[in-house]
DNA sequence: GTCTATAGAAGGATAGAC
DNA sequence: GTCTATCCTTCTATAGAC
């Protein structure tokens, strides 16, 4: 079919920049591994390799909040919740030598102080992963006040846990990280 | 002189990685930015762009943690110290438009999975920064057995300020996981 | 929607004179 | 240690036939 060409493209160009960064990729591989024709980039994103970039963000940033929304709503209670998403994401490190992390933070550091439009995409997409953590705290009893902040300290551990068990190529930092999550969840409760 | 000019490029190097990442700066860029003869990256670094690159990671990596141990230095306890280093980001960041960051971070998640021995450099300088903390935690009290996943949760959490706070051109998640470290710091001692 | 071909710029790296 | 010139590759993007 016609239009699936273009989700292989935005699956092809998230597996790639997730791993090698948006620089680091050019629309040339991303296309062969789509087994896409490279005509077709322009067809499907006139905006090129930008456009491309931005609606991979966004689609790859919500696929990645549903997958961690999944792992909450399976999990009996918030504390349990918070476990499981950092024992799962040190998991899924391990299984893949460190290489399927945060689909979205390569790029966002990358394009953070020389791509506005790139940078507005990821901060969209940070965004709505902190009002959902919010809403799921907030569920749970902790205060509006304190939701937020909190909301915010277990994104942030969660990505920092991404990054250094990337660079140590260990699981021990996503551990830790997710031990600390726990703690300040439990404390706000 | 003739060896400052290898200075002025690991200088120039590491701003430009750090707002631009690695595959995003060009070697041409940065001898103009350090006004050196492009002839003089390879005298000074006969490995190319890779080696400029290690060297440059371990260099400003090295620069961030001296910076980091001062503020703790000059900070009358370590609950203050954790509130001063995270206050003192983001009003740089906040200062500098959300550029001046943790100068290797970007390029520590570009490498992880394409580029193994600067990928080993990114993991020395945090697990330098790691060790650091956890000397100073267990120096001020927590147990041994704490302190290094306390360190870890730490540095995950500054990390993690770093990039939520540079995406959303925002001070908010740095001072959130300001707030975090130091509740958890408390917790611990 | 897809094909081939190619433009035009930028990337890293090297040669050889001085 | 520095100079200029250049090679070769890769990059993004476009043109025009089908």
């Amino acid at each position: 079919m016609a239009t699936d060409t273009r989700d292989r493209i935005l699956q092809a160009s998230a597996s790639l920049f997730q791993r090698q960064g948006f620089t680091g990729t050019g629309v040339k591989q991303i296309l062969a591994e789509a087994h896409a024709p490279f005509s077709s980039l322009y067809h499907f994103f006139p905006g090129g390799k930008d456009e491309l970039g931005a609606e991979t963000i966004r689609v790859s940033g919500a696929m990645f909040q549903r997958l961690v929304e999944a792992v909450f709503d399976a999990a009996p209670d918030v504390l349990t919740g918070i476990s499981d998403c950092f024992a799962g994401a040190a998991e899924t490190l391990r299984a893949t030598d460190y290489a399927d992390a945060c689909p979205i933070a390569t790029v966002a550091l990358e394009v953070a102080s020389t791509n506005e439009p790139l940078r507005l995409a990821t901060a969209d997409v940070f965004g709505d992963w902190i009002t959902a953590a919010t809403t799921r705290f907030t569920s749970a009893g902790v205060s509006e006040a304190r939701a937020r902040e909190l909301a915010i300290a277990v994104v942030a551990l969660l990505e920092g846990g991404f990054l250094l068990s990337r660079a140590a190529h260990s699981t021990e930092p996503m551990l830790a990280a997710g031990k600390a999550a726990r703690a300040a969840v439990e404390a706000a409760l």
